[in-house]
DNA sequence: AGTCGTTACGATGCCCGTAAGGATA
DNA sequence: TATCCTTACGGGCATCGTAACGACT
């Protein structure tokens, strides 16, 4: 067993079982890929991949399996490479992480600065994507961190930590005839159109709730992804926009208005996702902590060491989030 | 980095940093190893091992860290072959336990007898060792299951599930002016001179723990690692042995007599314990339910799947443990 | 002097890439 | 017909084993 083989299995299940697309991509050729699954088919002697005449068409219950644990094998491969480049220079390397465009523009910026300007010379990525394909690539290692708000929880291949609680603030033109209201109800705000994230994005999940727990009905007549573009709308007199608090910025959004409805909505709370079995590099532990000032090394240890809801909220239970 | 370069630095860490011993024991040649070394080291871009003019010292702190890596990929390589044969033949396989005297010779008999019945064609290994190397087999991976009293619990790369408590008898010769005592107290014992297991054997601590307890200091005069040395001793009138419960049979033991001290000692527990990240056959969850029936397969891979201990003690919380 | 790790060297064998063949949609 | 996997074949390279060297105890 190799683990080149290893690799190219993985590669063929994740790109849809085309070893011809696979061979592409890992910049080899059709008949070696072939032959090396054939290869270590014969050795652990049987199937991984199914094949209908010449062409793979699923993958086997083993496979599957397999599959497994050599992403888990590749994964810990690359943790000794992650070891090894630590130990050679701790202030190189690079740190790959996949957000939600909320985070990308409101939460991470500063620790985004402050962590360039301590370690300059780590090549620094964010990807920004959807909260179920953060959690995909997180979950496959293929970046190191994944935040957002919503969607972390449902992989049990992330040790998932809390970073800050947030709560919504409903913004409107500053004419509304509503913008002078100390306390805003929920009944009020069922009353008006309203504008807000889209279903699965940046606590939305708690907007339902809220409506849902009172027996209303809101009226939402456009959902975003991203805060710019609900305001955007409530601009355009669409209606009322409810957003992250952090998402409005008196001196920028003039024209409009916010109201802090953390009466009205259970606060959110966003998440920091890793890989499990992943080799965290020390300037990694200090993202966390620049991002969360919580997160202190020794906790983030523990809990990945655990690795298990139950004993997790123990090591979580004294914290204070921030609150955002 | 090939797995073989991992291989060959796992064992010669193993075998004392001795290239030459490695070598013979993996039935090679010494340069292979020390090139295969260097070459990973190269790639790697230092140094796993220190040398003192041509010899290896010691193992760098980084050399540390990627060996332990090496040994967790390998052991999950294994489990690669393992649910490969495990799905070629199910009822075919091999299954190395690692135990102390006690538990081989009075706990597991009739496990093993039910197990072989059932598994015929796993060929079965019992080695017989002290706690901790016991602990130290089963932590490497060496060993698919650790089972005794004592000393699992140490290792943290070791889950640990209890399979039974159990109680101790007083033993002594049937003439002894103690035999007709109803409830023996620890203030009696603790006037005769005493026979019993050593230290870190066998539930030892319980022992050494009741009469600290008590403010007592008994007369141990001989100490051994099992029962029938125990035993024998107490028949040569040296005086009372204390030893686990089970280890007495009224028809075989003549001429000693028993009295159940569960009213002295808290009850013993023994464990199984398991490398983390070990591919458990079908054949071996049902081994351990054998010997175990409270630890049925779900449990027991909820437990893997927690590895933490305090949601093992939740998930554990229920269950009667049975006595023995 | 003996043990041990490294270097040098030669041969086997493996892996990869090109080219051709057969099967499917 | 176009796509795709497999087999066949040849070149290059890495690995391994033997032998000799240098270093330490």
């Amino acid at each position: 067993m190799k683990l080149q083989q290893l690799r190219y299995i993985r590669a063929v299940a994740q790109q849809d079982l085309n070893i011809s697309a696979t061979a592409k991509s890992l910049y080899t050729s059709q008949p070696g890929i072939s032959k090396q699954i054939r290869l270590l088919e014969e050795e652990l002697g049987l199937e991984i991949f199914t094949r209908r005449g010449k062409h793979l068409t699923e993958v086997t219950p083993v496979g599957k399996i397999i599959i497994d644990l050599a992403r888990d094998i590749l994964h810990r491969v690359e943790g000794i490479k992650q070891a090894a480049d630590e130990f050679r220079d701790e202030t190189a390397g690079s740190l790959l992480i996949a957000t939600t465009h909320t985070q990308a523009r409101y939460a991470l910026p500063d620790a985004i600065t402050a962590f360039i300007e301590r370690y300059p010379r780590v090549s620094l990525h964010i990807h920004q994507s959807s909260p179920v394909q953060i959690a995909e690539l997180a979950a496959r290692g293929e970046v190191d961190f994944a935040i957002a708000t919503e969607g972390l929880e449902l992989s049990s291949d992330l040790v998932v930590l809390p970073c800050y609680n947030w709560n919504r603030s409903i913004i409107m033109l500053e004419n509304h005839p509503l913008a002078e209201t100390p306390q805003l109800s929920l009944e009020e705000l069922a009353e008006h159109p309203l504008v807000t994230y889209m279903f699965g994005v940046t606590g939305r999940s708690k907007f339902d709730e809220a409506f849902q727990r009172e027996g209303l009905s809101p009226r939402v007549v456009f959902t975003a992804t991203d805060a710019d573009v609900i305001k955007t709308y409530v601009r355009l007199g669409l209606g009322i926009g409810i957003i992250a608090g952090m998402a409005y910025d008196a001196e920028q959004d003039v024209g409009l208005v916010a109201l802090d409805a953390r009466h009205l909505f259970t606060p959110s709370t966003t998440m920091i996702g890793c890989r499990r079995g992943t080799f965290l590099r020390g300037y990694m532990y200090d993202f966390i902590e620049l991002f969360a000032p919580h997160l202190h090394r020794q906790l983030v240890d523990d809990v990945f060491a655990a690795s298990s809801s139950s004993t997790v909220d123990a090591l979580l239970a004294d914290i204070d989030l921030p609150v955002h």
